[in-house]
DNA sequence: ATTTAGATATGATATTTGTCATGTTTTGAT
DNA sequence: ATCAAAACATGACAAATATCATATCTAAAT
């Protein structure tokens, strides 16, 4: 079993607060999980036993709206932890987690992360910091989605994923999402999500390869309205 | 200076985790405001000093979006607390606070709470279920905005104001917002607020009194699309 | 290599929503 | 009580977006 107080990982989450032996006894009772692409982590309504650290991978967090539709709601990398605020409700899970590629998780046990919440002020400090972000960030995209056009919307979500999930090396956003996917990100139909990126591609302001997609104009993409 | 473990409004918050004493501590530096119906509270990018504990009456929470528009995000009635968030971030405030009615509020210093989530365990389980809870309507409101029509999160919202806040004798929403608000409430161009509005009149789902709006029928509302 | 389901693309059209113009009503200040 | 400003209302039209149809491309399975 690998060591969390060894683990470069917890340095990206609330873990990080956590003394020496309080890791060692998250190492005891952890296990380790490997995701492949397309499965499910965990469904909307599910009762979760604890969190998940996310050690390599991505996921998207969606929202099945009343008309059928999945909505992503959040984009997870190498780092977060999933499932913390349903962990604090006590509630069943919001939101479904679906890996978009292999993925490598450690599952802690909810007794685990309750304990460290009670006794280490530090780590409920850091949780309560990572919710306050989640919750502003969360704001922000409500008014965007409110005020916004899908251009926009679109633009800023590939200057997202450009900003925050970096590049490969041939300069392709490392997220690799299907069109569809896109559609779920900015809120609107896939044929819309469809067109728009056509648009993009045909003004010069990004360029694809399959589903890879590279921004060719940064400022282009920040001057759409 | 009012004693703040004999306000019955500190049940419905955080507050009502803490001790006898630590009540004292915060009645000591507490000081109370009256705020008048319109006024801002703070204003979005301001640098909170404490949290504000809303002793009486309504406010909205608003953020202005880049095409100048304002956005509702939520609405905070006796009970709540003001800019825990800011407080916990450690930045300057994301949304304005504005009072829809007369208002009464507590001011109580950061370092007051900061001291209070430090030493006690409950308050601050207390805070984090607090935000939580706000981030899962947060994402939840994201949802709808995304994949509902405006009718729909205009319905969604008038029967939220009728659970949430509750009626005035004559049945009437206790929350009494302008045209405009109903608009920022769910995302719109203020026209078309009052043309759903006034659509759910001729369908008798609503019936209304000046800005007063009471719902005459719920199902009907329920079953919008 | 072939097949085939799923993803991508695009046109045509319908629907929703926004914008602008204009008139009416309500509200608050004097 | 009167007046001005703001809020409300509605029509006409424009723009954005969704839906439906259909064609092409891609990738995985045989």
């Amino acid at each position: 079993m690998s060591k969390c107080n060894q683990c470069i990982i917890k340095e990206f989450n609330s873990l990080k607060s956590l003394s020496k032996e309080e890791l060692m006894g998250i190492s005891g009772c952890k296990t380790s999980k490997f995701i492949k692409k397309g499965e499910i982590i965990f469904e909307e309504g599910e009762t979760l036993k604890g969190v998940y650290c996310v050690k390599d991978g991505i996921c998207k967090l969606t929202k099945l709206s009343a008309n059928g539709k999945d909505q992503i709601v959040k984009l997870v990398v190498k780092g977060d932890l999933l499932g913390q605020r349903s962990l604090i409700s006590d509630e069943a899970v919001n939101l479904s987690a679906v890996a978009l590629t292999n993925m490598e998780v450690c599952f802690i046990p909810k007794a685990e992360i309750f304990g460290n919440l009670k006794n280490n002020s530090d780590f409920s400090m850091d949780m309560l910091k990572q919710m306050a972000n989640d919750l502003k960030e969360s704001d922000n995209v409500v008014v965007n989605m409110a005020q916004k056009s899908v251009k926009q919307r679109l633009a800023e979500a590939l200057m997202y994923i450009h900003n925050s999930f970096g590049l490969d090396n041939q300069g392709y956003l490392n997220v690799v999402l299907s069109r569809e996917d896109y559609a779920s990100v900015v809120g609107t139909a896939t044929e819309s999500a469809i067109r728009v990126l056509s648009q993009f591609k045909k003004e010069g302001l990004i360029s694809t390869s399959g589903k890879q997609i590279k921004i060719e104009n940064m400022e282009g993409l920040k001057r759409i309205e």
